[in-house]
DNA sequence: AAACTTAGCAACCGCCTGGTC
DNA sequence: AGACCAGGCGGTTGCTAAGTT
C-alpha cells in the first residue's frame, strides 16, 4: 500500500527555480488563483512538483512579501513568540506581516541563536545557559497547544471547541500565560467589530497599513493579510454560522482564530 | 591568487493532520 | 472505520557568496 508520490519525480526538474519557472507561476496564479497544488504544475506548464510550487510562491513569489532586513523589533517580537510558541515558525510567521515561516525560521538559526547564546540565554528555553528548565518550559508547552491558525471556518469551529473543552475561558488562559512569561509583550486577544478593527492594532501598525495601503479588493476598507481580509471573512463567517463570532484582531492586526464562538 | 572555512538561505524531504469517500 | 489524498509544517541539506588563512 502506501502513499502514491506528490509527483513523478522522473520528470520534475529540482534545485533553483529560473526566472522562466518562476515567470510561468506568478502567471499561472494571477490567472487562475492558488488552488490545487498538485494539479498547478501541470496547468502552469512546469515540470515541478505541486510542493515545490507552493514552496516557491510562499517563500519567495508572494506578492505581499516584505524583503530585506529584520528589524531590531522584529527581532524582539521573533524571540518574545519563540520563548512562548517553540518552534512553531508558521505561528510566529503569522504574527509577523510579510515575513515567511521559512525566512523566520533561518534567520532563527542563522542570527538569533546566536545573539541569544551571546546575551549568556538557552535559545531553546529562553533561560539563563546551564539552568534547570523548570515550571516555565511546561507552561511554553502548554501555551503552544493553544491554536491560533487554523486553515478554514469549520476548523476554527472544531479548534475552538476544544478549547472550551479544557477551559471555559480559552483566551484568558492564554493571556494568564502571555502575561507571565512576557509581561510586556501584548498578546490579549480582543473582540472588536470589523469598523474598529484599527483601534485594535496600534497606531504605528495602523500606520504602516495605511502607508501600504493594504486594503482588500473586495470591500476595500478591511486589512488584507497574507491570506485574506479580515472583515470579509467576518463577514462570511457571521453569514455561515449565524451568530457565531469567528473574527478577531490580534495586536498586529493579523488573523487571530478562535477567539469566541457562541452557538 | 588559491585553498579553505563559514554564513546565509532556498529548496527538499518526510511526517502529520484533516477532509473525503 | 479505515484508506487515500492534499496541504502544511519543521528539520535538514546543499549550493553559493563572503571571509579568512
Amino acid at each position: 500500500m502506501g502513499r502514491s508520490p506528490c509527483c513523478e519525480k522522473a520528470h520534475t526538474n529540482k534545485g533553483a527555480w529560473t526566472k522562466e519557472e518562476d515567470e510561468k507561476l506568478i502567471a499561472y496564479i494571477r490567472a487562475h488563483g492558488e488552488g490545487c497544488w498538485r494539479s498547478l504544475p501541470k496547468a502552469a506548464g512546469l515540470l515541478r512538483c505541486g510542493k515545490s510550487c507552493r514552496l516557491r510562491w510562499i517563500n519567495y513569489l508572494r506578492p505581499d512579501l516584505k524583503r530585506g532586513n529584520f528589524t531590531e523589533e522584529e527581532d524582539e517580537l521573533i524571540i518574545k513568540l519563540h520563548s512562548l510558541l517553540g518552534n512553531k515558525w508558521s505561528l510566529i510567521a503569522g504574527r509577523l506581516p510579510g515575513r515567511t515561516d521559512n525566512e523566520i525560521k533561518n534567520y532563527w538559526n542563522t542570527h538569533i541563536r546566536r545573539k541569544l547564546l551571546s546575551r549568556g540565554i538557552d535559545p531553546a528555553t529562553h533561560r539563563p545557559l546551564g539552568e534547570p528548565e523548570g515550571h516555565l518550559v511546561q507552561e511554553a508547552n502548554a501555551t503552544a497547544n493553544i491554536c491560533f491558525a487554523a486553515n478554514s471556518k469549520e476548523q476554527q469551529v472544531a479548534k475552538v471547541k476544544k478549547l472550551e473543552n479544557h477551559s471555559r475561558n480559552g483566551s484568558s488562559l492564554y493571556g494568564f500565560l502571555c502575561k507571565k512569561r512576557c509581561p510586556d509583550l501584548n498578546l490579549e486577544l480582543r473582540i472588536s467589530p470589523p469598523s474598529s478593527q484599527y483601534q485594535a492594532y496600534g497606531q504605528s501598525t495602523a500606520d504602516d497599513i495605511a502607508a501600504e495601503k493594504k486594503h482588500c479588493f473586495d470591500c476595500n476598507m478591511g486589512l488584507k493579510s497574507s491570506r485574506e481580509c479580515l472583515r470579509c471573512r467576518a463577514a462570511e463567517s457571521s453569514k455561515e454560522h449565524g451568530s457565531s463570532t469567528m473574527v478577531g484582531y490580534d495586536f498586529l492586526g493579523l488573523k487571530t482564530e478562535a477567539l469566541e464562538y457562541r452557538s
